[in-house]
Order: structure tokens, then sequence, then C-alpha cells
DNA sequence: CTTTTATGTCAGTCATGTTGACACGTTCGC
DNA sequence: GCGAACGTGTCAACATGACTGACATAAAAG
């Protein structure tokens, strides 16, 4: 990791090289949204949609200000989006038993449904490209993708781990780092 | 490929894991596009504009149809922004020799700055990923990525090589392909 | 000469983001 | 206990970038 010579470094490194990159992570993230987009067409949902009910998911029990932070858009965009899915129950909303202001978002089992359907082929094609790839080549793939993010979304992936939000007895935790 | 151990096989590719890839394209594709649109913003520009100027610039003397061809939408949506570039004098359009329908596009020196200036802080973003990561994880990354990519975008990847915005037959003029 | 292709444009719609302002209930610090 | 700060929701107005559908023109192809 740290062999890399002087001279294979400037090669390594030049325009070309750099441009493929960046070609790649955009044709790459296309097709990767492109299939569950077509779910949610059908649906009269939007990829803003998929983004809430993943996260959702992802971390059961978020609250609304934790989700803003994870997305990073305004309240009132994800105001729209949020309240459609509470309003055909993908989503319930449970009011925080240490914090009563904070609404605890977590799918419902339509919801949970949903969101396996929309991830099960974006799941599957990570599988493949990974399978075909081998372990080391995705070992490599992400490193370099924790390197494209910034320290913020790389902290905040790491935090990822387990999180229960639970809405009940749990203390709620003191909405600290979760860690 | 065929050589992961089937108990690796099952763990390497749990959910977990998978996830984590889906989440790391987000997360790195978002702060991909970050600075570069905050360069657009300040010129009244969006993220359309930014991809029609990189890829006449990765393409010099392409037409609109192959330009529709790499960016996969519709040619209204391509016309308002390509308008507004070709007005501003960020994109020259010249008609082809061979085929007098064709409109090839390059940019202008107005446009060759503003694509350097686009792309220099993801170019910078990727190099200082790669060079983090170091030369195995970037091979590891390309491969993971390219499987992740549908074939036929594979495809036109590796046919971004030699191009000289030919139609099919003529040479339809030097216009080396600035390798 | 007819059809197809490449391009452009008008008109309308939709999804997703933005800013700004305001309201309400809740919590917290002093 | 009270006022400030916080968490949430909502109204209004706007920008961007997609979309569909329809139509027009010039050029090439058959």
């Amino acid at each position: 990791m740290t062999d890399i010579k002087a001279g294979t470094h400037q090669l390594f490194l030049r325009e070309e090289e750099l441009r493929q990159g960046m070609e790649m992570l955009f044709y790459a993230y296309r097709e990767f949204t492109a299939e569950a987009d077509a779910v949610l067409t059908r649906l009269g949902f939007g990829r803003a949609h998929h983004r809430v009910i993943y996260f959702v998911g992802r971390h059961p029990g978020i609250s609304v200000t934790e989700l803003l932070g994870i997305l990073r858009i305004t309240k009132q965009s994800l105001s729209r989006v949020l309240s459609e899915l509470v309003r055909e129950g993908y989503i319930t909303q449970t009011t925080g038993i240490s914090d009563r202001r904070r609404r605890l978002l977590e799918l419902a089992p339509k919801g949970v449904e949903l969101e396996r359907q929309l991830s099960e082929t974006q799941r599957q094609r990570v599988a493949a490209a990974y399978r075909r790839a081998g372990v080391e080549a995705v070992e490599g793939f992400r490193t370099v993708m924790l390197g494209l993010m910034n320290d913020e979304d790389r902290v905040k992936f790491f935090a990822i781990k387990d999180r229960t939000g639970r809405t009940g007895s749990a203390p709620e935790r003191g909405r600290g780092d979760e860690r």
C-alpha cells in the first residue's frame, strides 16, 4: 500500500486514469439506481422515497433530524416524501419517550416489503459484481470508495452498526453518538 | 472468481457487506458531485451542463445523437442545456462534412477552461483516494466498478479510446482526438 | 421520389431540490 | 418558572432537470 514506486506513481495517476475513474462512478451509479427507479415509478414514487425507505429501514427508530443529517436535504424536501410515505402506510411515526418532540420512524410491514423489493435488485447487482471481482478486489473497492467519501460521511458510515432505536423501553438513547 | 471457498463465500456476500457497498456508492457519488455543483451554481448552470461539457471535452467532435447515447436522456432535455452552452460560447457546433445533418460539438476555449475548472477538484479527489489506496486497491476498485456497470456502458467505456468523431465511413476531418 | 435520419423546438408535466417564514409543543438552562 | 432553544410540520414560491408528445426541416439513403 505504501510501496508505490515513484515512476509508477506518475503514470498511475495520469489524467486518463483519473478520468476513467470519474466516468466509472457516473456509469455505475446510474446503472445502480436505474432498476429501483423503474419499480418506484410504477408506484408513483421517486428516488427520494427510496432513500427515505432505505435509511429508515437501515436505522429503525431514527428521528427526522437524524435522517436529515444522513440525506443532507432540507426538512421541507424530506417532509414532502416522508409524509407521503407515512400517509400511505409505508412508514410509522411514534413519539419519542424520553423526548416527546421527536418522531421516531420505522418501516411498517408494507414498507419492509417495499424496501426489500427495491433493494433486492441492487443487492444482487452488487453481489454479482463482488462475486465476479473476488474478495481482494472488493477490499480495494471499499478502500477507494471510503477515500472518495468525505470525513463526516465516513464517520457516519461506521456508526451505522447497531441501532435499534427502540421506541419503547430502551432509553431512547441519549441521542448521543450511537456509538 | 471461482476460487472463493464456500464458507467464505457466504460471509463475504452477506447482507451487511452488500448494504455497505450500496451506501458507499451513495455517499461517494454525492461527495463527488458536490464540489463541481458549487462552481456550477455560481455560473447559473446545473449538473446537466457539467455532464455535457465533460463528455464533449472527452469526445471532441461528438454528434448530438452520440452524446444522447452516452447521457441517456431525451433530446429535449439535452437541447436546453446544450443550446445554452452554445449560446454562451462554451461549445461550438460545426456542420459535419460527410454528413451535413450532423452538428459536431467541441469545446470553445471558454468551455475548455470551464471543464478544467470543474473537473479539477473531482480529479484531485479521485487522485487523492487512489494515492491513499494504492495501486492494487485501485485495480480492485476498477474491477468492481466495471462489474456494476451495464454491458452497453462497459463497451462504450472501452470505446472511449480512439475516437475522431467519425460517422462511420469517412474520416470526417482530421480533428485528431486529443489523445 | 419516398423514407429515414439527425436535429431542433414548442408546450405541458413531474419529481426533487431550494429559501424564507411561521407555528406549535417540548425541553432545558438559569 | 420562564424564556430560549430545539424538533417538527407546513405554506408559498421558485429552479432544475428529467419526461412525453407533436411537429418541422434539412440531408441522406434506398
